[in-house]
DNA sequence: GAATTAAATTGATATAAATCAAAAAATATA
DNA sequence: TATATTTTTTGATTTATATCAATTTAATTC
């Protein structure tokens, strides 16, 4: 799609989020160069895309991972029909399909904006040509995955043995940021592994 | 500790395990140069020890990441006064009380031994300066982390909506080698999130 | 090898959460 | 603004699993 033409005026809409908030990020793990902030400038592919446009569908593969700048983004699965939402990502957080975008094969994951979300998109080949060439990128890759392990760990604590209650809670402790932007609840019931009913008994009281 | 003495015999017993099953291991993501290798050995403590036995207790720091070359280890914490297992690690696999030992802060996880285990330790020190030395290091790790949250990812999707059989079976499935030596079963039945009593149902029919 | 202890199984009951169904509230559309 | 649609809440019932208790089996220890 082209930019929009009103009679034979063309509205080019720039992309304000240039990489400067990137940036930012990856430079509270590491010191970032000159050099290395112009690799990622030209790897990054920054869009903005309409709420409900989906970022990665079924049965093909994952090529990118996202940072997003701005917006809500959620990962879920089918079963028995049912949409399961594992994850959401939001301001300065990443999102792909991991096992897809990893081993570069298809999986059974879409992935969906759930907001106009505006992010910066870096395939798999062009990360790892940017890891061999800036250790210090690959260093990032580390803490950011070990930050993303941790998180991981204690969602598994959290559903391992926790009531719907405690889990909501665990989810209102950790993610205030989404709790008022997570729409349809449905959404986030599947996310705490309870159904929809269960979560609103849980929020009423 | 120093070796044993009878009489005044002394018996100094030499650790068969030097590293390089470890090595190996890391082999299979990275190439190792000899200079990474001695920089291994340096690094590594090597240790035996009898079943049973406390790698890292609750309200103490846990100082290294252990990398098993032989016997079964888990990590545990306590809910209401039950032992929790959170997991287990056997032959060429790595634990760790991930979040004290990245943090460097005390938590309130217990690894013990659950088999005489075999294992390499490294403090977080020596594998932070290993990874400055030596950016395939860095490399390595980034690799390792990615590949055990891909299986936190797996198990995360497990606990979500699964039925106990489900969840058995995805141990059954994911856990072969462990599946026989994980005992007593109630240790196998909290890390499934579930008790004792519906692990023996589960496992009867 | 008998006695003791620990672990696993089995049974009966309780409970948290799922399911099914309907009503109420909120949102979108004409 | 009224109507239609979607989402959320509330209610009644069912179900999977927890809990409590007892028994059987297995593993230690004397």
């Amino acid at each position: 799609m082209g930019p929009a033409t009103f009679g034979s005026i063309k509205l080019v809409v720039k992309n304000i989020f240039e990489i400067e908030n990137l940036i930012h990020h990856i430079n509270t793990f590491i010191p970032v160069s000159s050099e290395l902030k112009n690799r990622l400038k030209s790897i990054c592919k920054i869009e903005t895309f309409p709420k409900g446009h989906f970022l990665h569908k079924p049965e093909s593969t994952c090529l990118n991972t996202y940072f997003i700048n701005k917006g809500l983004v959620r990962i879920y699965y089918l079963k028995d029909d049912k949409e399961i939402t594992d994850n959401f990502a939001a301001e300065n957080e990443w999102i792909t399909s991991i096992y897809s975008f990893l081993k570069n094969i298809p999986d059974h994951f879409h992935i969906q904006t759930l907001e106009t979300t505006e992010l910066a998109g870096i395939s798999l080949n062009d990360l790892e040509e940017c890891f061999k060439d800036y250790p210090e990128m690959e260093r990032f890759g580390r803490m950011l995955i070990s930050a993303y392990f941790l998180e991981q760990s204690e969602r598994i604590i959290s559903l391992q043995f926790n009531s719907a209650r405690e889990r909501y809670q665990f989810f209102e402790r950790t993610s205030k940021n989404k709790l008022q932007r997570v729409l349809p609840l449905g959404m986030l019931a599947s996310h705490l592994g309870m159904t929809q009913e269960t979560l609103s008994r849980v929020r009423a009281s």
